[in-house]
RNA sequence: GCCCCGUUCGUCUAGAGGCCUAGGACGCCAGAUUCUCAUUCUGGUAGCACGGGUUCAAAUCCCGUACGGGGUACCA
């Protein structure tokens, strides 16, 4: 079946029902966003009901702030939910039930902590509660992204599905509780799958019909090792701290196990959801590389609006955040230099060296740009010295600047690339950074310019 | 150990037996543009893990091998 095919079977698929359930013991990871983002896409794709669930049945594990951070990063993200956060904590009694019913059944059994056996239908606290697993059967389902998979029950274990401190396990409340929200399609990270024919057996005790299953292959890091909160930098709010735009971040969160049909990588999300299927989902891990998202980032931000870019830019400007003196801001100068500088970014984090020599009362000390501009270069005192003079009165607008530096440089022999470098140096700090005539015509006072050369003058 | 899954340029991917001399993107390299950087443009680099089949024809189907990953908790 073609792209096509898929996209058309999305719209047949008969009102899916879908859901994120990431237990909330810790920030929100790029895997279970990534998760998160797949479960929307396929909600967006088919017009089907995404569900947030929250599984906090590890009542000793879970904090109640870690929830509310888990959902400010889902929000962030822009990954919506139709229905939720459901609780499964909440349903403590519902899963009781379920498992007390099992017990009847002689489906389950209770069982002590030397996982012995002990005699009983009730559940009683102290003892664990443990699945009876069939013999001799195969256990079989199709995966919508991996395809037929089956496990021999002689492989699988009596497993908990109660705790004998009186909690449900993951599986015994996964299971029921995506029965009981008539969750149609579970769709999650691929190390979830060995747990799925334990699951389908719970499912058929408790008569409840089969979702369908499609796995995501893991994200992975450089050692192809399953992404890590102890050794990789896998938190969703660390990225947006580095500043990462989240529409930057979702679209490329969408190419890993993805692609689309016509090549097109960058695109608002809302697009991604309208060609996105299951089925052309890759099956082998992904290794989150960070030169593509700096990549797809910086195209974001360069399409901002101004206006948008200053808004999302705000938080690395704002007086906490900043390196200058707040006293020093100027927001005129600022709104200035951003039309200068928004196309030369990679990140968010990137703009207050790009605009700190305005606020700062003196330049950044940047040793490499010095030595580079200052040391290296060529003739930085002649250069240094000829634009003091020139520049003292010219008239000060960027093409009379332009001018009458490029001719000091002219007059030593020296082109405007080079001849510009130690000016810049001089006024920045830095080698790196806006249009320097435009910066010194719009920005920067003559009195400035002029003091910021002879005091880069008498250093050398 | 046992069970399950996977393998296309360095990385993310396209590929559904002939359209493949394997396409795109990031990265990297080179060049052009440019007041630095960035942008933009042009060109280049580099891959079907291996071995057997099936077929007129295999990256694509089958089997095996190797390698990698996941699971195997009173975590989720």
């Amino acid at each position: 079946m073609g792209s096509i095919g898929r996209q058309v079977a999305n719209l047949l698929a008969v009102n899916p029902r879908v859901r994120f359930a990431p237990s909330p013991t810790g920030y929100l990871h790029v895997g279970s966003a990534r998760t998160a983002l797949f479960n929307w896409l396929y909600a967006r794709a088919t017009g089907g009901t995404y569900v947030l669930r929250v599984e906090d049945t590890d009542a000793e594990r879970n904090r109640p702030e870690l929830t509310e951070n888990l959902l400010a990063e889902l929000e962030w993200l822009g990954l919506d939910w139709d229905e939720g956060p459901l609780y499964q904590s909440e349903r403590r009694d519902r899963h009781r039930g379920v498992v007390q019913d099992l017990l009847n059944g002689n489906l389950a059994y209770l069982c002590n902590a030397d996982n012995e056996e002990v005699p009983g239908q009730e559940i009683t606290d102290g003892l664990a509660v443990r699945f009876r697993m069939p013999a001799n059967q195969t256990v079989a389902f199709t995966d919508l992204v991996r395809g037929p998979v089956s496990f021999a029950t002689e492989d699988l274990e009596d497993f908990v599905i109660w705790r004998s401190n009186g909690t449900p396990m993951f599986l015994l409340a996964n299971a029921v509780d995506d029965a009981d929200m008539g969750i149609t399609h579970a769709i999650r990270g691929e190390d979830l799958l060995s747990g799925v024919p334990k699951v389908l057996l719970l499912l058929d005790a408790i008569g409840a019909p089969h979702p369908v299953y499609a796995h995501l292959p893991l994200l992975v890091n450089a050692q192809r090792k399953k992404l890590s909160k102890r050794r990789d930098d896998v938190s969703i709010a660390d990225y947006r701290e580095k500043g990462y735009l989240p529409e930057a971040m979702v679209n490329y969160l969408a190419l890993l196990g993805w692609g689309p049909p016509d090549d097109v990588e960058e695109r608002p999300i809302a697009e991604i959801a309208k060609l996105f299927a299951l089925e052309d989902v890759n099956k082998a891990p992904a290794f989150f590389d960070l030169k593509k998202l700096e990549f797809i980032n910086a195209g974001y931000l360069r399409a901002l609006s101004k206006e948008d870019f200053m808004e999302r830019a705000a938080p690395w400007v704002s007086a906490e955040a900043a390196p200058w003196p707040a006293e020093n801001f100027d927001a005129e100068k600022y709104s200035i230099m951003v039309g200068l500088v928004q196309e030369k970014l990679r990140t968010l984090a990137d703009l207050p060296r790009f605009v700190d020599f305005l606020f700062l009362d003196e330049p950044v000390d940047d040793p490499d740009s010095w030595h580079k501009a200052m040391v290296k270069g060529p003739q930085a005192a002649e250069m240094l010295d000829g634009a003091a003079v020139v520049l003292a009165d010219c008239s000060w607008e960027t093409e009379a600047i332009k001018e009458a530096v490029a001719a000091v440089g002219e007059g030593l022999g020296i082109k405007l690339g080079k001849a510009q470098a130690p000016i810049r140096v001089a006024l920045t700090g830095r080698t790196v950074g806006p249009p320097i005539f435009e910066t010194m015509a719009l920005c920067l006072d003559r009195q400035v310019v002029l003091d910021r050369i002879a005091q880069a003058r008498s250093r050398l």
